[in-house]
DNA sequence: AACTATCTGTTAACTAATTCACAATAAATT
DNA sequence: AATTTATTGTGAATTAGTTAACAGATAGTT
């Protein structure tokens, strides 16, 4: 992993990725900046701004070779070992989320996800999902170190609260509530309305 | 409407008012910028900058008085009519999206839903969910200019070009592909994968 | 009435992110 | 061999976003 790399580097790079694992890169090992800047909306200095802070370096002439590129980046940004996942409600959203995982083989993995007392256990996706109630020890035992909350804001409170006691160091929050962690616990707030409401404000002709 | 303020700030402030929306303003009528932020997890600097940019006022010691600012929020970055918004794809994500709409007083709409020829049309929500080969028509004839994709890859460019074609000037994009759209049309990609590699990078010990 | 404490509004400083612009390079073409 | 063309790598310039700092205001307190 390469320390320091600006926050937007890393979300970019991760797209790079997602975007060259679906190119035919068989037929056509290399790409230029430009393409992929095209590909990504987004300006060409900047990919060669980003690959520069890997230290991948391409041909004058022919771009980049993506195979190389591809291993590049999960050098940069992947941690060496897996990284768990737990999913904290598996209703519509839940289940979308974690079915995206199934497509990505990134060195992330769903490894337990969770939901309310009153519904019975089941196998979700070779995963199971347990009762909320024995969240903390499952979290514990399996070593689990990310979370995504995905269930009434109600209850977000407290969840937060034991998941973080039980080792949780980073959460994707997709509740409007604004969870109350820690310092050292990386939260990435993600609210549709707010997306929504902007475009319709930069979209008023 | 006020114009030309930065992106950023549109977001905090549809955030801003999603807060204080379920905030027991009734009781406290005024809250402090610094109250404000810790809610949000950011900077008191920045609510007291964001709500200067839109010429909210508040008195210096009682704070901000919470009803009239949602309102002067709502001047700020609603338009004036509703803005009518269509869902392509209802799947497990479209459907957690098209439901977040309920829980909220804003001026977007949920006006169709669209999905695949082979399955039958339904009602949604009290919102008819058409057959896609209608969605041209629909689009035009109920004056839609806002659309969420979520439905597979494989479809978005065919897609994208007819729902441009039919007058979408924004788009909020939940797969992975990137979208050809002109200039005008005004695109918010989001693609969770990336933030949960960002994640994973910065929790990375 | 003077003093203290606190909060807003705003400027200025700072930091991060993006884009420009061009030297260096080398393939392709004349 | 000289010229043209295209592309990378990168310093510098630019733009956007955030935070610090503080004057001015005023309620509360001594
Ligand atoms: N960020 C966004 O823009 C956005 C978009 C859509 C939905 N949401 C939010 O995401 C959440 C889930 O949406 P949904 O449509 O999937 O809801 P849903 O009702 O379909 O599913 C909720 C799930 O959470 C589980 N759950 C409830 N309480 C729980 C608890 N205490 N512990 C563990 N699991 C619990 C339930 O078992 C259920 O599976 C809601 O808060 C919703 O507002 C946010
Ligand atoms: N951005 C993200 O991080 C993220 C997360 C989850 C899912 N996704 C993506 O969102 C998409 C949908 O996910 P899902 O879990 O809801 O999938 P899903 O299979 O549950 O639903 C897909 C829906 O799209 C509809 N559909 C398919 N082809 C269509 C077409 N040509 N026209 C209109 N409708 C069509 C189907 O009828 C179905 O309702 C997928 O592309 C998935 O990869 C993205």
């Amino acid at each position: 992993m390469i320390e320091n790399l600006p926050p937007n580097t890393v979300e970019r790079l991760s797209n790079y990725r997602r975007k060259l694992l679906s190119y035919p890169f068989q037929e056509k090992p290399f790409i230029h900046s430009h393409r992929l800047a095209h590909l990504l909306k987004i300006n060409p200095a900047h990919v060669r701004r980003d690959l520069m802070l890997i230290g991948f370096t391409g041909d004058v002439h022919k771009g980049y070779e993506i195979e190389k590129l591809i291993i590049e980046i999960g050098k940069a940004i992947d941690c060496q070992h897996k990284r768990k996942v737990a999913f904290i409600g598996i209703g519509d959203l839940g289940r979308a989320v974690a079915e995206a995982f199934n497509h990505d083989d990134s060195k992330l993995e769903v490894a337990a996800t969770f939901r309310l007392t009153a519904e019975p256990e089941i196998q979700f996706q070779n995963v199971h999902c347990y009762n909320v109630s024995k969240m903390k020890q499952i979290i514990r035992q399996k070593k689990i170190d990310l979370a995504v909350i995905a269930l009434p804001n109600a209850d977000v409170d407290e969840i937060t609260k034991l998941i973080v006691d039980a080792g949780v160091k980073g959460i994707l929050n997709f509740t409007s509530a604004h969870l109350k962690v820690p310092e050292t616990v990386f939260v990435e707030n993600y609210d549709m309305m707010s997306k929504l409401e902007k475009l319709s404000y930069f979209t008023n002709e």
